[in-house]
Formats: C-alpha cells, structure tokens, sequence
DNA sequence: TTGTAGGCGTTATCAA
DNA sequence: TTGATAACGCCTACAA
C-alpha cells in the first residue's frame, strides 16, 4: 500500500552507476567525473529524491542535524532566534532540531543529553540563559558534544560564543541620552546573575562618569515585566526622579511602559525611555521605545554557522561579535524646558 | 577518543537477554514476563541507555518523530503551538521536528515533503494557514502522510481537525458588548481568505440583528496590525463612531490600540475595545484587553494527541472544538451617558 | 575515477 | 516467553 520510498539504489540504477558513485555526489566529495556527477544529479531530480537522514546518521560520521535548545519565555526572541539558525542550516542542507527546555526544572540537563544522543544531533546551539548552564556545559564538555554559546554570560570556557559588544551598546545609548540634554538619568539593572547586565550597568556608570554625571539613579531588577514596573514606581517616587530611563532589557521596559500608561505620564516630554530590545518585541509599545536593537535572528545565524565550521573541523574563533544599531524612536526626546529648569517630575 | 554510544547490545548483555527482548521492552510489547521486563528496565537506567532515533526509524516502521510545521507570523501564536505540541510528545517518548515555512514562497510544499521524506516523521501537525493549503494537502494525500489540522479554513476533508467554535465565541462576545449598552459595535472583520473570518463576521452580524441591532460598521481587515489601525481610524472618522470596537484577531487589535494612543482615545470611557487573542499577545496591551482566549497551546496539544493516535491506527474523531473562554479586563465598560445621550465619539 | 563488502543500531520475521 | 537473523538506507574502508 505504502508507496516505497524512493532510495540511493534507485538513484544508481537509473544514472548507471554504482550506489557510492551516489553517495559521493550527495556528499560533494571529489573523485567523480563531472559528466557522471551531472548524470547522478539528474537521476536525483528525477526520482525526486532525497536522502534519509537516519540512514546518513546512522551510518557516517555525521547527521547533519543540529539541535537549537531554548529555556527563554520571550516568544519574539525564541521565534527569531529559531529563524536565524534555520535559515543557516538552509544554507547547506542540514536540519534543525528545535528543543525547549521550558518547564523542564532540574531535568535539564538529563533531558538535553538524551535528546542529543538520541537523535544523533552533530552539535547544539545554546541560547541564554541555557549558554550559561554550568552543569549543562560540563555535561556535554563530558560526552564531547560541540556546542556554540549565544550570549552566555561570560565565564571562560573554550567553546564559541556569539555576542554583541554590551559595553559600547550601552555606551552609545547613555550618549544619545546626554546628547538630548538628560543628565539625570535612571537605569533599571538587569538580572544581578547574568553577566550582560552587569557589563551594561558598568557601561552605564563609566559613561556617565566621563560626562561628569552622578549615576545614582540605578535600580536593580530581574529582567521581568513587574520588576521594570516596580523599579520605574520607585524612580518616579523619588524627590529627584530623573527625566530618562534606561532599561537593561526589553521585559523591564514594557514594565516602564505600564507604569508610564498607569500614571499617564508625558512620554518623551517628562520622561524619555529607553531599552534594549534582546526580544525584538519593542515595536509594539505605545510610544515606540528607542532601543538598542541586538537581533536574536543574526546571532543564531552566526551561532549555527561557527557550528557548522566546527563540526567540518574547522577552526573557529572563540568569540564572535555582531554589530547592534541605535533605533531611535518616539519614547526619547530631549529633556524640556521644564525639567532643565531644576523642576522634577515628582513636583509637576 | 569519541565514547561508544550505549547500544542495545550493551542492554542486552547486562540484563543478560537477547536483544530482540530489550526492544520489546523498549516498545512495550506484550510477551515479556514482568521479572525479565523489570530486569532490562534496571539495566536500561544502569546504563543510561537512549535508543537510537535514527536506528529505530530506518528498521522500524514508525520513527516516533512527529512534525510540525507553521507559517505564521505571530512570535507568540508559533511559541505556544510549539510548546503544546512539544508537551504531548513528551507524554509519550516521542519527538516533535518544528519545521518552518516562513520565507519559502512557492517552495513550501516541495520542501515540506522533502523535510518529510528525509526525517521519515510519522505525520505532521499543520498550523495556519499550512492547515488550509490545498496544494500541500493534496501533496500529504498522495504520499499517505498522516496530519492533523489545527483551525484551518473549513473545506471538506477526511483528516482530523481541531479546531474552535469560532461562531459560539463571537456571539460570546458580541453579546458582552451588548450587555454593557453598546448598540453602535464595530466589527473589524480577519483576511478575507481565512474561513474563520467569515464565520466570525457572519455570526456578529447575526447576532447583532437578532438583538434588533445595526451590523453596517463593518472594517475589512487582513489580520495585520497596520490593517487593524486603519480601519480603526475610518472607524473613528465617521459621522457616527462606535462606542466599541471589536476586531477579528489580536494583530488587528494591536493596531487599534496603537490608534487609540495616538489619538489619545479613553478607553473604555469612550470606547470599548475586544478581539480574540489567537496570538496569546493580548496581555502585554495596555490598557488590558478583553478577549475571547483560544489557546494555541491547547490546539496543538489535542492535535498533536489526535495525530499520535492516529499513527498508532487508532480511528479518531474527525472534527474536535476546543473550548474558548471570554476574558474580560478593562478595555471594556460599560457605554457611557455621554454615548448613551446620542451624542458621537467624533462630534467630541 | 569507480565499485564491493561490511556495518551503523534498531525492528521485523520467523523459529524455538 | 524468548531468540537468531535478515533487513532498513546509507557511509566507511578498502579494492580495482
């Protein structure tokens, strides 16, 4: 009843020659004739075939499967980060096996590993926070499993990482600020155990510090949507509150944005808000949020490809890292009259 | 140097039985006594034992791999269906391949079935809009690969779907406006192309005229965020505006409540806003929502459950409604004396 | 430049 | 209730 599945064999019977001459094709090897190689193409296309990827697994060194684990909750950035390996493994017919780690609690690690050695995975792209897993690291460090880190909080370890420069992000967004006339200007902290917020709040301070401001105005949050609420409550209810917030990522900044709707304050005429967007969800708030804008979709990419170079055995360079871009929008302006004049938020 | 994959062999050896008893075990068959069973299961754990996927695919004639596949542009709809489908794999030990068909034009169905050919998944979970894709559905029919729709555009056809009751919800809804004293809605209809939309539209209007109600402010939309605010702004530019507005999906909504903060609208003082939320993005809105939930996790999960037993040969139902839930939050109130007195949102 | 034989780790078939 | 052996579709090693 079931339709045979259209095999290597029949791919050498029909171009005439032997099932490795195929094989040798599919995998781009040298040694064939490129009249033979035209002719074993051409028996492909025309049986429609494709190869099994178990059977590739199961017998060669490789699978060309690379596995994309995930713990995040942000939707935007899980999508974007998906797309970007996809698309990279498109690029040289390998496939991509997604797996989410959500709700997996202390199951983690035993889960990730019988993932990958059940499915023969040649590799794994971690993404953050699972990037950072200690216990996850050494559990594949262990069996030899290669893995490339997206945005892992950096502790040293020999395997590739993708990252953006945080230090001068951080530093070109405090400079746009200033460049728009703030210079009382909050920053909510990012989650005190992920090594990129405290490289952005050190940027943060030294930044300020160089123009000669005070950097007081910092409060620490855990890179939720309520702690950037409460954390922005606390700055609007200080004597001083400042005239620009910057959040250390884009859940924190939705946090502001609630509270800015809630109190129906004057965005950017009181307050100018400013994040960045790790989830690429920014472009839904009202008012349009400058952002600093690191795309999840690019690193992947780039992720997957050191990947694939260390799976071919190729050397790669242990830290690679992509541009990001200022996107100035709606939510920061420069600070008003009113407030250069020494009145506060708090006082309106 | 790379460590020896735990094989069955090694099961077998130290549970000191034949191979073929491991993987009865492994599969559940009956004919093992319990003792033997208990036996292989301890040296299975002993072990750390994973069957191989792809050895078990190439033998067997079920892979235990399932697909699914979407394209769809909602973040937050693709994040869900992932996460249910996902849950009700690992119910049952097996493994969800997550295919995307973003970006592949008029290549979608050649590659699906080439995903579907070399990964040799059992059958395939189809999202919207692939859940309506005649073409791809054809090519599925005449390869025998199993799938499962999930809320696809009605047309007739012997697979399984699941779905919700698109009609039942509307009138939910429309009749909570109605509750609150609206008698000028509007409706902001979904894609002309989609079947639910017409359902949706059809059963507000029925509903509408069933309570002696005008059903003329209708908006065409395209499920997009620019569609839901321009239709929004016609919608407010009119001689007489509605006192609520009620959009077919959570994108077009987006796009309302990007109007209502441009144009600085008091909702619900003013006007009442609702859609449903196929997206799961209504909460990060503000002012919150209310929506009618239908939850792309629960969806997936059921289809991907349908889909499983259908592999197994089970007969399975051929249409299953989910149930949906009215979620009322505050962006919508009761219609204001203002309104109530005849006067119009526009003549403010 | 091309082909042959063996094996990857599991399930299916048939036998004991 | 259990086991031996042949596939599954491909790659590796070696040969021609």
């Amino acid at each position: 009843m079931t339709m045979a599945r259209t095999t290597i064999d029949d791919v050498a019977a029909r171009a005439g020659v032997s099932i490795k001459t195929v094989s040798r094709v599919l995998n781009d090897e040298p040694g064939v004739r490129l009249e033979t190689r035209d002719r074993v193409r051409l028996a492909m296309t025309a049986l429609n075939y494709h190869p099994s990827l178990p059977a590739r697994s199961l017998a060669g060194r490789r699978s060309n499967l690379l596995g994309l684990i995930y713990d995040d909750p942000s939707p935007t950035y899980v999508f974007n980060v998906q797309h970007g390996a996809m698309a990279r493994c498109r690029e040289s017919k390998h496939r991509l096996f997604v797996f989410s780690c959500k709700d997996l609690g202390d199951q983690v690690v035993p889960e990730v590993l019988a993932m990958a050695e059940q499915t023969h995975v040649d590799g794994l792209v971690l993404t953050p926070p699972l990037s950072a897993n200690r216990e996850l690291i050494a559990a594949l460090d262990q069996r030899s499993i290669p893995f490339v880190r997206v945005a892992p909080d950096a502790f040293d370890h020999p395997s590739p990482r993708v990252d953006m420069d945080d230090s001068a992000a951080t530093r070109e967004m405090t400079q746009h600020l200033i460049g728009l006339g703030h210079r009382s200007i909050a920053f909510i902290a990012g989650h005190p155990e992920h090594h990129s917020s405290q490289v952005r709040l050190q940027a943060f301070r030294d930044c300020m510090a160089e123009y000669g401001l005070s950097a007081h105005l910092v409060e620490q949050g855990f890179n939720t949507v309520p702690s950037g609420a409460v954390a922005t409550r606390r700055l609007i209810g200080r004597a001083e509150p400042p005239t620009a917030i910057l959040a250390s990522n884009s859940d924190m900044a939705a946090g502001v944005i609630l509270v800015v709707h809630e109190l129906d304050l004057d965005v950017p005429g009181r307050l100018s808000v400013a994040s960045f967007d790790d989830a690429g969800i920014s472009s839904i708030f009202w008012p349009p949020v400058t952002i600093i804008e690191q795309s999840g979709y690019n690193m992947a990419h780039a992720a997957t490809d050191l990947l694939i170079r260390m799976v071919r055995g190729e050397t790669v360079p242990g830290t690679t890292l992509l541009d990001h871009r200022l996107v100035v929008r709606r939510s920061t302006g420069p600070v008003s009259a009113f407030e250069r004049d020494g009145r506060r938020l708090g006082a309106a």
